[in-house]
DNA sequence: TCTCCGATTAGAC
DNA sequence: CTAACGGTCTAATCGGAGA
């Protein structure tokens, strides 16, 4: 049996979004910046007519973007969440498989289930209608070719937003993907797509009739799965169930240069206590540690130093206080005076989960290991939001905040942004 | 020369 | 006024160290 995978994608999802709360920007041209108001990462119609670019340094384009009455946002990602969870419970409502890919995106696989392309427009209509969130879908017998049914639904309204591969004929599909620049493919970047033309491999067509060994050799395993589902040869299973986390990363680029260390300390104080409890939320425990601090790798100009350092612990942790003592350790021995840091940041590896006790039987387990003031200090943040108990002096300096000067009011998760009707 | 492992790279969004 | 370019995560591959 052909299997009906489909990949829903909401429309230029943060844009769509802030757009939901201020109706009157409806066909405004607007943008939705990175943190930091660093770049552009998600981009209205208009804007993108305009010729603004996905990634786009925002300093670039922010004259042209004022002249041209370009909205900019910066991203409020509790409001994006929030609607993300909507959208995703609603499609899973449709088939009893669903994998919630990225924020903005979801597989659903539909193999098996009559009348497909009824529920294709009834999963489109059902999400725009109950959030109001615009969404096209693609569908194929792989991820692969849905990702990329779902790029064509995306480009051509006559499709008016649903995708079938697998109601072409073979000519059609041949037809279809010879006419598809090769790096649209999922998996396919902006290095492999330079490597592949250089082998005369231009089009999605060329890769899917390229000599499999010679791409293998040449190209690895990676490129091989990719090939096998563009011929219809599903490689990349469907991940219905959420895993945990192997590596937990928390980082940010500051507001303006740093220089003194107790302001980077307070940062990763900060971003300790946030790693930490995702950690405690999957229930796991992490034995490595690593601090890293980065000066502004744009200004070539200036010194540039970008330390980092990774210390094992002598015993499993999720505990924000003694992953704590850790960190401000690490950061004293690589801190170096005189550079303007840009960014610095935690990783925390080795993550198992808490029930694999790994005890060492030359240490004494500590008892408890301090997990109920832990678990009250989550109860609390979870309740009135993340900051509300802190770890230490946690945030106390102000010198490192990063920029979000034109950030949206949380309008569905606070209950003082809840727009009045 | 082989194997292991940490570091780097490429990709996604 | 001036400087100003994101954050998280995974898998594959590279390359040095030690066997």
């Amino acid at each position: 049996m052909t299997r009906q995978i489909a990949l829903v994608d909401c429309n230029n999802f943060y844009v769509s979004c802030e757009r939901l709360f201020r109706p009157d920007l409806k066909t405004t041209p607007i943008v939705v910046l990175s943190n930091n108001d660093g770049c552009v990462v998600s981009r209205s119609n208009e804007a993108k007519v305009l010729g603004i670019r996905m990634g786009q340094p925002w300093f670039e384009c922010k004259q042209q973007a004022e002249e041209q009455g370009i909205l900019a946002l910066s991203s409020n990602y509790a409001l994006y969440a929030d609607l993300s969870n909507r959208v995703m419970s609603i499609l899973a409502d449709f088939a009893p498989r669903t994998e919630v890919y990225s924020i903005d995106e979801c597989f659903v696989d539909l193999t098996g289930m009559s009348k497909v392309r009824d529920t294709n427009y009834s999963m489109r209509d059902r999400v725009l209608q109950w959030t109001g969130l615009p969404v096209c879908v693609g569908v194929g017998p792989t991820k692969t070719l849905a990702k990329l049914a779902n790029h064509i639904a995306k480009k051509h309204p006559r499709s008016r937003g649903v995708f079938n591969y697998n109601d072409l004929t073979d000519e059609q599909q041949t037809r279809l993907l010879g006419q598809i620049n090769v790096g649209e493919v999922w998996g396919v970047g902006r290095k492999l797509t330079k490597h592949l033309a250089a082998h005369g491999i231009n089009t999605v067509q060329d890769l899917r009739m390229a000599h499999a060994p010679t791409l293998r050799a040449e190209f690895g395993v990676v490129i091989e799965k990719t090939q096998r589902e563009l011929q219809g040869v599903a490689c990349i299973e469907l991940e219905d169930h959420v895993t945990d986390k192997q590596q937990m990363i928390c980082s940010r680029s500051f507001g303006k240069h740093v220089t003194g260390l107790a302001v980077l300390q307070d940062a990763l104080s900060v971003f300790t206590a946030t790693a930490c409890e995702k950690l405690r939320a999957q229930n796991s425990h992490a034995a490595l540690v690593q601090v890293f601090m980065l000066t502004n790798r744009f200004r070539q100009d200036l010194p540039q130093y970008n330390p980092s350092m990774a210390v094992p612990l002598p015993m499993p942790s999720n505990d924000s206080l003694v992953i704590n003592r850790w960190v401000q350790h690490v950061a004293e021995l690589l801190w170096r005076d005189g550079y303007k840091y840009k960014k610095a940041g935690i990783v925390l590896g080795d993550i198992t989960p808490v029930s694999v006790v790994q005890t060492d039987w030359l240490e004494p387990t500590s008892a408890a290991n301090g997990t109920r003031l832990m678990s009250a200090i989550d109860g609390l943040n979870n309740r009135f939001g993340r900051g509300t108990i802190k770890v230490s002096a946690g945030g106390m300096c102000d010198g490192w905040a990063m920029r979000h000067e034109r950030k949206s009011p949380n309008y569905t998760t606070e209950w003082d942004a809840v727009p009045s009707v």
